[in-house]
RNA sequence: GGCCCGUUCGUCUAGGGGUUAGGACGUUAGAUUUUCAUUCUAGAAACAGGGGUUCGAUUCCCCUACGGGCUACCA
């Protein structure tokens, strides 16, 4: 009987979730999901000088908006907590101390300004078996005054003590096997001088003590993964460890390197899930969200940054891609973001919706422009009609706000009308619009047969009359079908346009 | 610099000892839509290089190159 699955994602409260964020949060979640298992939200937050007002419900917010929600957490409680690492700072020193008794760790008195001279001055230096000798610590100071150091209670940090010449590897589920040289690596600090654990030991504590059984992290996590595994060795629970995936990580669309928040905003698309505001200096990201995106489409283009599966589909419901997710499909190398597919994705996703389920986003989208949509007996219609020319919601707007008001006169192509314009146009609407009044019916089919039956009366061709008409009910060139616009828009409101239009046209 | 990871069309990727190397985004050209978008059809577009192993390598192995990550009392 194996254990029970419990995977976390571990954010640092420090700013606004990056897209590769929340990849490894819906990573974590998927595999969760489809074992039955448990996904805990762990708030990394050891690093007080870095720590950012509202970042941690902002990160909450956006797990939620993608429909992931964590099982345990800060906001859910859970046995196992709690849950944000600060509020845990007792309970690292303990383990720190019982390594240092045990001979894996030491205490180090060497301040920052000493450390930076060192770097300074000798090339490459590493805080290790190197240079442990001429550094301040309980490795090298006679015992009595590390004794006196401590009594004082002079700062100080707790470091591992790397083996010399050992080579430690672990199998990865993304990489397979992965091996390092201990001597390679230098002497971290796990306590410290503020008491607080850093990452390193931190993660091992937390992750044993909250029975994490696959601990999924971004590719760059991989170097200090040796550290790691001599933790869990040391503290005597590698029977315990988590298995490890490091996620292939997501690169700049240009060149290469890392995502960050500034490409966003040098190439124009979202890094964040969603609006960001720096409660320091007031600036604001913008996120997929409110650019736009479904919460589907935008887990689903997650999704496929790094996984398939196998075969040509593209677009997973969440609940397909609980079922179908495997670590085996990750691909090992880092994927550049393409922001062309990210809005494919959403296109696909609000063509695939329907209308009823678009309608708060489409109500949302055109309040923002001071036009309420709620009470329209044919909104979810007009949804139908628009939603294959909307690639993002707020497209909505432009694609759908002429049903609700008039084109604006400023807005309205006259260019494309104006200079063909005649008077035996003219009178064709003048026609047309009495024709209305003679019937009862408005519908698409008979408003169009009309129409073509006053265009052979006229002798006019309809070619000649049809660009017109869509330009004085919509504003421009661009829409659905024509006679569809004028059903909905409704025999008094079609009219009322062609007669404004006409009074512009006759100046 | 050192260590680690990676490398199939511009991008995301499938594939895997013998294939016309497949799909998608984007792009090009046509068709349709009496508008625009959609849609449809067609096209251009890739196995980083060099050595092995093999009857045969894009596929397996090694090297090189290139790219990336890490190298903090940050995560």
């Amino acid at each position: 009987m194996s254990k029970k699955v419990r995977v976390r994602f571990a954010p640092s409260p420090t700013g606004g979730l990056h897209l590769g964020g929340v990849r490894t949060a819906l990573f974590n979640y998927l595999f969760a999901r489809q074992n039955e298992g448990d996904f805990i939200l762990r708030v990394e937050d050891t690093d007080q000088t870095r720590f950012v007002e509202g970042a941690e419900e902002y990160i909450i917010d956006c797990l939620n908006w993608c429909g992931i929600t964590p099982d345990e957490g800060p906001h859910a409680g859970g046995g196992f907590g709690p849950y944000r690492q600060s509020e845990r700072k007792a309970l690292y020193r303990q383990y720190a101390e019982q390594l240092v008794k045990q001979g894996n760790a030491y205490y180090a008195f060497d301040t920052p300004e000493e450390l930076e001279q060192k770097r300074a001055e000798i090339t490459n230096f590493q805080y290790g078996h190197a240079h442990r000798s001429s550094l301040r610590n309980s490795l090298f100071l006679p015992v009595k005054e590390v004794q006196e150091l401590l009594d004082k209670g002079t700062p100080h940090v707790i470091r591992i003590k790397m083996p010399v010449d050992e080579t430690i590897g672990f199998t990865d589920m993304v990489r397979g096997r992965v091996n390092f040289e201990t001597s390679q690596v230098d002497d971290k600090v796990l306590l410290k001088a503020d008491g607080m654990p850093t990452y390193h030991l931190a993660v091992v504590v937390d992750d044993y003590l909250m029975q994490i059984t696959h601990a999924f992290r971004g590719e760059e996590w991989l170097p200090s993964a040796p550290v790691h595994l001599l933790l869990w060795e040391y503290l005597g629970w590698k029977n315990e460890m988590p298995q490890w995936a490091h996620l292939p990580l997501i690169l700049k669309p240009d060149g290469h390197g890392k995502l960050s928040k500034r490409d966003g905003d040098r190439l124009g698309f979202p890094v964040y899930a969603m609006n960001w505001t720096d409660p320091k200096s007031g600036d604001l990201t913008k996120g997929f969200r409110e650019l736009g995106f479904l919460p589907e489409a935008f887990v689903n283009l997650l999704a496929l940054l790094g996984w398939n599966n196998g075969t040509d589909q593209e677009i997973f419901t969440l609940d397909e891609l609980v079922e179908q997710f495997s670590m085996e499909r990750i691909s090992k190398a880092g994927a550049q973001f393409d922001f062309e597919k990210a809005k494919w994705f959403n296109h696909e996703w609000i063509r695939q919706s329907t209308a009823i389920s678009l309608t708060p986003n489409v109500i949302s989208v055109l309040r923002q422009h001071d036009i309420s949509a709620e009470n329209h007996p044919q909104l979810t219609k007009i949804i139908d009609l628009v939603k294959d020319r909307c690639t993002l919601l707020t497209d909505f707007y432009e694609h759908a706000s002429y049903f609700f008001q008039k084109p604006a006169e400023s807005k309205i192509d006259w260019t494309s009308i104006q200079p063909k314009w005649n008077d035996a146009k003219t009178d064709f609407f003048i026609a047309f619009i009495q024709k209305t009044q003679e019937t009862a019916s408005w519908e698409a089919a008979s408003i169009e047969a009309a129409f073509k039956a006053l265009t052979q009366e006229k002798g006019i061709k309809i070619g000649e009359v049809m660009l017109p008409l869509r330009v004085m009910l919509v504003g421009g060139k661009f829409g659905p079908a024509v006679f569809d616009i004028a059903e909905v828009l409704g025999k008094e409101e079609t009219v009322e346009r062609i007669e404004l239009a006409l009074a512009i046209l006759g100046r």
